[in-house]
Order: structure tokens, then sequence, then C-alpha cells
DNA sequence: TTAAATGCAAAAAGTTTGCACACGC
DNA sequence: GCGTGTGCAAACTTTTTGCATTTAA
């Protein structure tokens, strides 16, 4: 991978992020130190970071996608209301660490398991808020 | 709710399939029954239905929403290749059937926990069989 | 009769792509 | 110098919306 200034600083930008962006609200990050940067390359970037595993894709279900700049495995937890993504600092959960350990009632149709994509859900911090004042 | 045969049919069509059509999968189905149906008279609908808790709404992350006519908690496995959703008759998990039981090894920053999404992945027999076969 | 639902077409939102040019290695 | 990466604009995909017309209750 060839290393040009503006993946350099997406993902510079990216990482010094605590909350999960989305490729245009990074854009618009980037864009203050690269006026000229187009939502093209930042998408064509954190695609290829991806596949690279140097960053996480929080695919928010029916929302845009949001990026998450640390790679290790973690929770997410999504506020109901405004879409905002943050980490969840809880222990991994035993029932989910390993297909294998997933109790089964029946067969799976012929699937392989493969994984498993886990969300949580809540309300945030600031929509609480909101919701009070109404 | 007004009941129309655009509606009657749609849900119609839709308990019929052991698949979870996308909006555009179960118009070509109801199209054939009702030729001048529109897919935004699909949308709604299915839209309205999941408001009334008829059916359920599966937004698989990044891809076409997915509708199950089944509106009854179950799991789902998403093919990671063809992005087919069938249902997973697994018993439901423990650690998950209720926040409160949710292990916790820090705070929730904030947020009010509400629930969880989770979405098993695999591989689906015929996409198992296609890799086999190249 | 009348409010809700429909069909159509156009818009919106998010993301991807074609292409000519720029630039890292 | 070669080939990957970029900027721009246009295309694409999925879903939503405005509006005139139809229809169930």
């Amino acid at each position: 991978m060839r290393m040009t200034s503006q993946r350099e600083i997406i993902l510079e930008e990216l990482r010094n992020t605590k909350s999960h962006p989305t490729a245009e609200e990074l854009y618009l990050k980037v864009k203050r130190r690269l006026p000229r940067i187009s939502l093209a390359t930042v998408y064509r970037n954190l695609e290829k970071m991806v596949e690279l595993g140097l960053i996480q894709k929080i695919a928010t279900s029916g929302h845009q996608s949001r990026f998450d700049g640390n790679p290790n495995f973690h929770y997410h937890i999504r506020c109901i209301h405004c879409g905002k993504v943050d980490d969840l600092p809880i222990r991994p959960i035993k029932a989910l660490d390993n297909p294998e350990n997933i109790e089964l009632d029946g067969d799976l149709g012929g699937y392989k398991l493969v994984g498993f994509h886990l969300e949580f859900l809540g309300v945030c911090p600031e929509c609480i808020n909101k919701t009070e004042n109404n």
C-alpha cells in the first residue's frame, strides 16, 4: 500500500476520535487539513484499511456505516435516537465467544457457522436529556 | 388500518415464504397477482406492518433490508456470500435474554441499555457448494 | 363522504465508479 | 517510468416523498 498524505491523515484523524464517525463526518475533519480531498477518496481508503484490518467498519443496520480506528474486538452500543455509536467496555460473553459454544436446539439448515454480529442498543446521555426536557 | 387488496396480498405473500425477501423481491412476487402495484406501496405497507408488530424488519448491515412474516422473536443467520437470511432454531442465549443479565466490566458511559441486536453469520448450503466446486 | 391508501415519477441519501491527471516508489 | 491513488462528476442502489387520483369504511 502506497503511503499518501490522504491515507495518513484519514487514519490519523480516525484514531484521534473517540466517536465512531461516518465517512462523511471524517471527510469533513480531514478536509480541514487537506482542503482538496474528495469524499470518494475517504470511502476508498476506509474500505482498503478495513480489508487490511487496520480499522473496523460498523455497518449499522439501515443507517450510514461508521468507522472505528481501533481494530481490536470490542462491543459497541448504538443510540436508538441519534444513531451515535460508542464503545461498550463489557466482558466478552461466554456463550458467544466461540461458535462452538452456541447451544443449538436443532440443526443449522446446512449453514456453516462463521461468527455473529452483536450490537447493543440504548439511549445516549444527550438523548436521555432531550427526552427528559420534553 | 384500512384493508386494501395490496396490503392483504403483500402480507399473504410474505407469510407464504420461508425465505426473508427484500422489498423488491416481494414486490416482484406480489406484482404477479397485482400487476399495477408499485414498489412504493410495498415499502409503505411493510413499514406500517413493522410498526404494528405484524412482521419483522431485518435491517442487515450494509445490504437491503429483508422482511420476516413471523413476528415472534427468533434468531437469524445471514450468508456472508450471497446475503440470504434464514431462521436459526437455537435456544435463546441466557446471557442476553435480558439487559440486566449482561455482565459489565465498567460503566455504560451514561447510556440507558435498551436491548441488543444479534445476528449470526455463516455460509449457506448453496454457497458452500459453489465454493467447493471452484 | 372523506380520510387513508395508491401509482407514478422524481428526489433523497449513501456509496461506488469511470476517467484523466498526479505522484509515490 | 510504472502503476497506484486522487479529484471530480456522474452513476448507482435503496428507500422516501409529493401529488393527483382512487378506494374502503
